[in-house]
DNA sequence: ATATAATGGTAATTTCAATTACCATACTCA
DNA sequence: TGAGTATGGTAATTGAAATTACCATTATAT
């Protein structure tokens, strides 16, 4: 059966994106996601070609569901604060969460490896998230909210400030992860300094 | 003669160095550093142990070497503007190094086989720094220029907005690296923020 | 100057992991 | 149901790279 073949490729890259996730592409071997999924590396062969394809329809298979996030992201000029208070604690749960973080690392560890794949994840990942705030913070300019600067631009500090703040600390090993509670407060500063930054 | 030694090692560390930073410590070989350097194996394995002895020492080096810079920034209360732009673009600058560069993907790439050299480069280096921006911000809250606020935290907001213009582009292959030319006005655009944000 | 120790080079050795070969089994469709 | 095809499992094969063995050479110190 059909179905039962599309079971076990999503097994696969379920088990494979963690172990990817978690220890990396290249220390991964085909052995160890065999180990937990049962089967046999033919498995993998038959239904993904090689390690790389494999790994490449997992970054698709995840930036996409970033993105599909990403796009349903709603903000309200009518409530500047609030809104990016908002769209502030999505960021954050985001970045926090495992999936992401290890997205995030694996590219880190293999961009040179795969700059195409790297490439796609910026686009449908944090570039699209960038680009709706942009917008939304043109719409205040357009309103007079805000003092007019390049949009694109002051949406990347911002979100800069959020990423960084959780990202830091894993990427180079140096703090605790954190839960989004613990980091309202930080997160509440940051909103708080950019708008007084770039209000009128 | 010890001083022949002392330049074979230090021919060894530059030549790994670069080709450690350029295509990460798991993707270079002995043999390719060796065919750089010329020698033997036998030279690495006297000299430094083995290949992660090797790692330590370059490490070791080049974040002591940042931190030295660091240690070397001023500021002047008196000039709060011209001190945080003055700032900025020495970070800028710095951030933009190919061994800094370097050290980061590095590290970013290899933090899971040694996280105590992770650590020892984050205090020594973006810690070390964050420190010494956050006490100019102490310095002049106390002078009543700025609101109060935890100062550790702003300085690294900071700090991020700056960094991450620099390295999202390298470490997610999504642009061109730039000069420090081509970046001042975004510098000067965070230091605008960032001051407009914070200041009473 | 020579016995002893350190150093360097070449060629194993070992390990690990990706990929493939080959055979047995299970499925498909007439 | 049975020929032909696809799939899965086990056991090669291959290649890369770290580490080590061993011998030759050079340096050191009395």
């Amino acid at each position: 059966m059909t179905k039962n073949k599309i079971n076990k490729k999503d097994k696969i890259i379920k088990a494979a994106a963690d172990l990817f996730f978690e220890k990396g592409f290249s220390n991964t071997s085909i052995d160890d996601i065999i180990k937990v999924t049962g089967g046999s590396k033919r498995d993998i062969y038959n239904g993904f070609g090689n390690k790389s394809g494999l790994l490449s329809e997992i970054i698709r298979l995840y930036t996409d569901r970033v993105s599909h996030e990403v796009r349903l992201e709603r903000f309200d000029e009518n409530d500047l604060e609030s809104s990016l208070k908002e769209f502030a604690y999505g960021l954050a749960h985001s970045y926090m969460r495992p999936e992401i973080i290890g997205l995030y690392t694996m590219i880190y560890k293999e961009v040179k490896l795969f700059p195409d794949l790297a490439l796609e994840f910026y686009e449908k990942g944090p570039m699209l998230g960038t680009l709706k705030l942009s917008e939304f913070l043109q719409n205040c300019m357009n309103n007079g909210q805000l003092n007019k600067s390049p949009n694109y631009k002051l949406a990347s500090f911002f979100i800069s400030m959020i990423r960084d703040r959780i990202h830091s600390g894993v990427f180079l090993n140096s703090s605790e992860p954190v839960s989004l509670e613990e980091l309202k407060e930080d997160v509440d500063l940051v909103v708080e300094i950019f708008l007084n930054g770039v209000k009128k």
